[in-house]
RNA sequence: GUCCCCAUAGCUCAACGGAUAGAGCAACAGCCUUCUAAGCUGUGGAUGAGGGUUCGAUUCCUUCUGGGGACACCA
């Protein structure tokens, strides 16, 4: 079965390759070439570099190994491409091998497409697919803890997430989505000493750990506090959890409205105390070797794998945090717990570029964890870091402070822009850049925004389709001869190979990239072809 | 100070080491008697600076300049 372009060449290259190799009696060697689109029509519609990668393994041109290869190609060509899928082979300087396809190859793709859309999923195309992306994966991401509101930032990080979530399910992997809560800890004394101080109340008699400045202020506290009581002899961490509790149910009711997530795991820090992973992990590292008591508090060896310094996982167990250990300490028993008990071969973790120090440290972690056989080898364990999105409004950067309060919250930006803008926004650019929001032009709707382009060729399509009441139940692919029917038709073929390598790579900014393109061929041939008006070319 | 990310058109961003660096917006010139103007067609406009590797560099290495971020007994 054909299911995509690249992969019907990448088979015509094989071929050839090889019948060349034996009769130059060369060595089997796989060769890394590649397929490409061409950017430019002229040279055809795919090249492929495999006269360079032999050239430097010949020590000839690539021009000159193009031309040797010219006849084999011919000759793999009468054998392989029966149907005349593959129009032209051509040669152009300095070495590329150029393919121009017959139109009715793009047809006959489209058509197996059509006809049949799961069939189509599930074949070959997908099925050697399963183990370079993983049959059981994990994505974790937003993790926000619950001591305030979703910001912009955690936008990027929650669109990134499902996409790659629906992507790789798309795939047929089995993805579970999970939000980490942490419930435990200082940032929780923070939240409950705030509430205090914003009651208007002293914190003396609390013997906080926190102080005054370093509380969280702002609007948002202040409306917690005002409804809140607390008890006589309630400690700062009660108070904390309880409103904590408040918030984290907030935050839910974000991620299902506005966001439209549907998570299937929400696991508390407090969970790996009672499921009794902190005490595991504890005890896997002190047998490990790994660590050492210093100052009264316990140090993880960390230099030992190329870190800067050695890191504190323990410390004095005060009253209240009991069991909870540093941050450090409860994400690798996060992640011990993720690998054993949820099994799964691949874990990919969402987090904010601030988190870089503490990915290295993680990825040490599970590398000894490895190394200690207490995970199978094949458990995968990556990290995408998202960088931080910069916030401008009238021309002048936002600075977006959960302390201060005065942070943009992702929420009231999905209903500003509406959700498919927000989304195609933050989609659209790669993670690991650094890019500006600009909060008045996204809520002015102008043409800055280019969802509107693609959204615009959706309606073109569907009110066609409304006005198209009879459908073909058959597609006629062959009848196409207009130019621009003829790119759209291309374009649309390029779609499988661009979903496989979206998937592989997990670079969804490709996938949006490519329906502008498409969309532009779109605008392209409605603005050319009557199709109501024609009978025959409905489609 | 150490480490990470980034630098491309006036603006926001693309470009798995490949050919003439692409889109959208903005500017300019055209196209609404049509299923169609949230669109189409055309024009002008760019790789921060210097070295290196390569047949070939926006892409890899290196130095510099300029932005952002991280360097906790927070998460």
């Amino acid at each position: 079965m054909v299911e995509t372009v690249k992969k019907y060449l990448n088979e015509l290259i094989i071929r050839t390759i090889n019948n060349f190799s034996k009769e130059k009696q060369l060595p089997r060697e796989t060769l890394s070439f590649r397929i490409e689109k061409n950017s430019l029509a002229d040279y055809g519609d795919y090249n492929t570099n495999a006269a360079y990668i032999l050239a430097k393994y010949l020590k000839q041109s690539p021009m000159q190994i193009a031309e040797e290869l010219l006849p084999y190609f011919e000759e793999a060509k009468k054998d392989y491409d029966k149907n005349g899928w593959i129009e032209a082979i051509k040669i152009s300087q300095p070495g590329f091998i150029n393919f121009t396809l017959n139109s009715q190859f793009i047809f006959y793709l489209q058509s197996s497409l059509y006809s049949s859309p799961s069939a189509f999923w599930k074949a070959g195309f997908w099925g050697d697919i399963l183990k370079d992306i993983g049959r059981k994966v994990q994505v974790e991401f937003i993790s926000a803890n619950p001591t305030g509101e979703l910001t912009i930032g955690n936008g990027r990080g929650g669109f990134l997430g499902l996409a790659i979530a629906n992507i790789l399910s798309l795939a047929g992997s089995k993805v579970t989505k999970e939000y980490y809560v942490n419930d435990m800890g200082r940032q929780i004394e923070k939240l409950g000493a705030s509430i205090l101080l914003a009651q208007g109340k002293s914190l003396d008699s609390y013997q906080p750990t926190i102080k005054p400045e370093e509380c969280y202020r702002g609007a948002f506290v202040d409306n917690l506090a005002a409804d809140f009581k607390a008890s006589s002899n309630e400690t700062l961490i009660a108070i904390g959890q309880r409103v904590s509790q408040k918030i984290l149910k907030n935050i839910q009711s974000v991620i299902s409205q506005k966001f439209k997530i549907h998570y299937d795991k929400w696991l508390r820090e407090s969970d790996l105390v009672e499921n009794g992973y902190l005490k595991k992990t504890r005890i896997w590292l002190k047998q490990s070797g790994l660590t050492y008591e210093k100052d009264n508090l316990t140090w993880l060896k960390t230099t030992a794998f190329g870190d800067s310094e050695d890191r504190v996982i323990d410390k004095p167990h005060e009253s209240g945090f009991e069991g909870a250990g540093t941050y450090f300490l409860s994400d690798i028993a996060y992640h011990l717990y993720k690998f054993q008990k949820g099994g799964y071969d691949r874990v990919i973790d969402i987090w904010g570029a601030d988190h870089y120090t503490h990915m290295q440290k993680m990825l040490m972690a599970v590398r000894q964890m490895h190394k200690d056989k207490i995970i199978k080898p094949q458990q995968k364990f990556e990290v995408i870091l998202v960088q931080l999105v910069m916030l401008v409004q009238n021309g002048e950067e936002v600075k977006m402070s959960k302390r201060s309060g005065n942070a943009y919250t992702i929420a009231e930006l999905i209903d500003e822009v509406g959700y498919d803008a927000a989304a195609f926004y933050f989609l659209e650019k790669p993670p690991n850049t650094h890019f500006n929001f600009d909060i008045d032009k996204a809520k002015a709707q102008s043409m800055d925004n280019p969802v509107y382009y693609v959204e615009y060729a959706g309606v073109r399509i569907k009110s066609l389709l409304v006005k198209n009441k009879q459908r073909l139940s058959k597609p006629q692919w062959d009848i196409l001869k207009e130019r621009e029917e003829i790119n759209l038709a291309k374009k649309i073929g390029e779609y499988p190979d661009v979903l496989r390598e979206v998937v592989l790579g997990l670079e969804i900014n490709h996938l949006l990239t490519y329906l502008k393109e498409l969309a532009a061929a779109y605008h392209n041939f409605y603005n050319n072809c009557q199709i109501l008006s024609s009978e025959e070319s409905l489609k």
